[in-house]
DNA sequence: AGAAGGACCAGTGGTCCGTA
DNA sequence: AGAAGGACCAGTGGTCCGTA
């Protein structure tokens, strides 16, 4: 059966490392594995940095083949042509709802996020197991794991970017709710959800000193993600607005104005 | 005045990478000066980063010359040919003990990671004023920090290599200046002794439930500082060692005996 | 030989931008 | 148009190995 990926015109250093994301911990199941040490530690190090350096030739076997969760039309399994499909786009839901058509309601959104946490406590079982330095975060190396155990809808770049929103349905699950209702109501689409979540944050952060990472690191939810940078440049701009409002410039008001 | 650096063979891509050293922080001054948002926050982007791809020439003002502390009597100053001195190489003192002719003493080794905690709170400082993320270890950007404030004499390399000699000093002092006196005394160089300190640390983390990261977080001026590989290992495989003498790998026990 | 540190390298955090 | 995510990139943690 033959396994077909679409690349973009970006990708011309793909074949290296796509190859990557298919591999084994390597550095894992050989620090894990006891060896030699001390004077033969040298010549193992090399040994693994030359095995590294090598091109290698993927075999796709059952292990590395993603399983695909529920109802998940995919195109043209058995015809000889795989295509990945894209994950349906989220939609705003109220609590409870689930999104009709091919769209994804934002519970699940907040879903995905639970599911990280449950993948990095095991990446984190494996590494104190190991004896290995433990991850406190959701890392790469988390996402890599959820890929590789089949989770395939999870990925880096749709995490980080509604992190805030999980944020606020931790920290003020009432608010969230309002505002999922308020938006779906006057028919806003998810961007514009989005970028509303920010104000009742940093309106939290404000009662709390401004300090955005106690703020996260509080909540044992929420600790494990790292604030995002537009949260945090959002809080600084508007802290230094807010104290001592005769010393208001205007470049400052200005910048935060652009963001709501 | 001209300024002459010997370069080794294997610094082909120094030129370019050898520059960065002399830069300002220049995300950081481009982010702490405000600027405009959201929709132009993409152009603005974009230039920092076809700047930082330019090849730039530096110039080497006043600002960026290093300042040399103490008695540092360093070759041909005003002759035209500046060369950069190598620090003296540590010697095993005692507690107290100044090192005599070219060589360092330990009291100055454990000043330096004094001298680092230092230059850390001076960047979280920095950091918290600018609202940007705030390192809580020893990373590169404080390494670079303390170069740029004139400590050249500090580097990750050195400072990573002693780390487990500085966490023995600071979590059992006596223990320390108990064997700085018995190398001392023995004649030992400072790789006999550092490779000596493992043993009492791994004892103390044996005390503490085998957890090293705990143990360096609980004390202040180490919690700053990364576990040493090679400590964490130690530890582990002590610890697999220790607990169940029955079911003792033939494999293991030759992986610690290697070290002691 | 023993030791100091410039330089390198694999994998990170962060997010852009070609894609659907 | 609005949105999902492969791919990229500057700077990191970690330490080797050419140097003195």
């Amino acid at each position: 059966r033959e396994v077909v990926v679409k690349m973009s015109v970006r990708s011309k250093g793909l074949s290296e490392e796509a190859v990557q994301l298919f591999q084994q911990e390597r550095e894992a199941a050989v620090s894990g594995g006891g060896g030699t040490w001390d004077a033969a530690v040298g010549d193992v190090k090399k040994k693994i940095r030359r095995r590294t350096r090598q091109k290698k030739v993927i075999e796709v076997d059952e292990e590395d083949e993603l399983e695909r969760g529920d109802d998940y039309e995919n195109g043209d399994i058995g015809g000889g042509c795989y295509e990945r499909q894209r994950e349906h786009p989220f939609i705003v839901t109220e609590p409870g709802e689930v999104a009709r058509g091919k769209k994804n309601g934002l519970d699940y959104l907040f879903h995905l996020y639970e599911q990280c946490r449950e993948f990095l406590i095991q990446v984190q079982n494996i590494a104190k197991e190991r004896g290995e330095k433990c991850p406190t975060k959701v890392t790469n190396q988390v996402f890599r794991y959820a890929k590789k155990a089949g989770a395939s809808y999870i990925n880096k770049p749709k995490m980080r970017h509604y992190v805030h929103c999980y944020a606020l349905h931790c920290l003020d699950e009432d608010a969230s709710n309002a505002l999922r209702r308020a938006f779906k109501e006057r028919g806003e689409n998810v961007g514009a959800w989005r970028q509303a979540c920010y104000k009742p944050l940093v309106a939290i952060s404000a009662h709390r000193g401004w300090d955005v990472d106690a703020m996260f690191n509080a909540h044992p939810r929420l600790a494990i993600w790292y604030v995002p940078t537009k949260l945090r440049q959002l809080c600084h701009f508007e802290r230094n607005n807010s104290t001592g409002s005769s010393s208001v410039s205007g470049v400052a008001n200005n910048s935060v104005a652009c963001l709501y």
